[in-house]
DNA sequence: CATATGACGATAT
DNA sequence: AATATCGCCATAT
């Protein structure tokens, strides 16, 4: 195993797992990858455009459980995309990870 | 190898 | 609570 594969090759397998309606923090995915502090290369990972188009981006989040990306830059698709998976966003547009944080584990509600 | 960047995170102010 | 800054880490140049 290693390197086999780049560091956002392995954020997308990882991001692949994320079941719909739930949401992952780019610090988590960091951590589950081996770096509990590299959530910014996850982000980076996302941002740099290699990903391949089923890869669900819109489920990655911040652990604000806010939308990172500004409006005009996509944030306002993210949130759509969510919503329309079952995530609701509170007053202030934040999501309860508390309620769809996802466990690291493809785990279905009940 | 050095510097810069970035869809973060935590802390300081 | 909102903003500013530092820390952390993989790529880019």
């Amino acid at each position: 195993m290693r390197d086999r594969q780049s560091f956002f090759e392995q954020v997308y397998d990882l991001v692949r797992g994320v079941p719909a309606g739930r949401v992952a923090t780019y610090g988590q995915i960091a951590s589950l990858l081996g770096l509990p502090h590299g959530a910014r290369t996850v982000g980076w990972a996302l941002r740099a455009g290699h990903a391949p188009a089923d890869l669900p981006w819109h489920r990655v989040i911040n652990s604000s459980g806010r939308i990172s990306l500004r409006a005009g830059q996509g944030a306002e698709l993210q949130r759509a995309l969510l919503e329309d998976e079952g995530v609701t966003f509170g007053v202030d547009g934040r999501i309860d990870l508390t309620q769809f944080g996802w466990d690291g584990n493809v785990c279905m509600r009940f």
